[in-house]
DNA sequence: TTGCGTGCAAAGGTTTTGCATGGCA
DNA sequence: TGCCATGCAAAACCTTTGCACGCAA
């Protein structure tokens, strides 16, 4: 399960990239973009290839925000990694991202298989809507 | 607010598939397919821009699914409320979109509203997981 | 007749892939 | 040294767009 694979000059640099933007969202193209302003070479097929390692590994998510526009990914910290028992709410008018910790929401991955053989990956579910701070203004 | 247009033969033959495709999702490919099927030719610049505007007019829904593949669209009838009594499940393995309707989900967006302010948009939530066939296919 | 709808092909943008090279262990 | 990672360019892919023509009203 655990591949290790070898440690590069690339990968570390996009490391550092997760952790300056934690929380906050960015494409492919933002990544090759902030590393050629600091005269950092990366290949675009490289930065692809890592970021889509990170996602299998659960460390950062994919998201799709609009029509066929570049994909969003998005580092949450280290306490993600460790609780795999929460869901994730994107709000998408502010676009923030809620950690949301619910024991009846727990109990939603096991219906889904009980009643419908339906394994969910919380790492990668995410449920898209609005936050009560977007509701309130909205009012 | 009303824009009427023309009406075309283009237009008919869509509106004929969705009504047989209600509830059902389906790319623009697979409208394409449908009719050559049938020996009938439509333009795939022509879907798209059909697709388009019942989109606009809320007619029909657009979703985003997996990464760079094609845009799903679906079509759920009169009601319009329908779309906010399904979700969808996405097999990580198979591919397979997968269409949910259950009343004790319906319940998750009450209850993420009333305990946790989040309003959700069904349209746009995809449960990622595993479905039954890959589970017994990995055993 | 007017001008929207269509079809074709080309363009557009994002992501993936083949292949030779570079670099980690 | 053995192999994975990288970089480049090309390919693949879905979708949009320009333009001339067709067709509804």
């Amino acid at each position: 399960m655990q591949k290790t694979g070898y440690k590069t000059r690339q990968q570390d640099l996009l490391l550092s990239y997760l952790k300056e933007m934690q929380g906050k969202h960015f494409t492919a193209e933002d990544v090759r973009a902030h590393f050629e302003e600091k005269k950092i070479s990366i290949g675009i097929a490289t930065i692809y290839r890592q970021l889509e390692k990170l996602v299998n590994e659960g460390k950062i998510q994919k998201y799709f925000i609009d029509d066929h526009s570049a994909a969003c990914f998005e580092y949450d910290g280290e306490k993600c990694n460790s609780a795999e028992k929460h869901f994730h709410l994107k709000c998408e008018l502010c676009g923030r991202l809620i950690h949301l910790e619910c024991e009846e929401l727990e109990e939603l991955g096991g219906h889904l298989k009980t009643e419908h053989g339906f394994v969910i990956n919380p790492l990668r579910t995410v449920f898209y809507g609005v936050c009560t701070e977007c509701l309130n203004k909205t009012k």
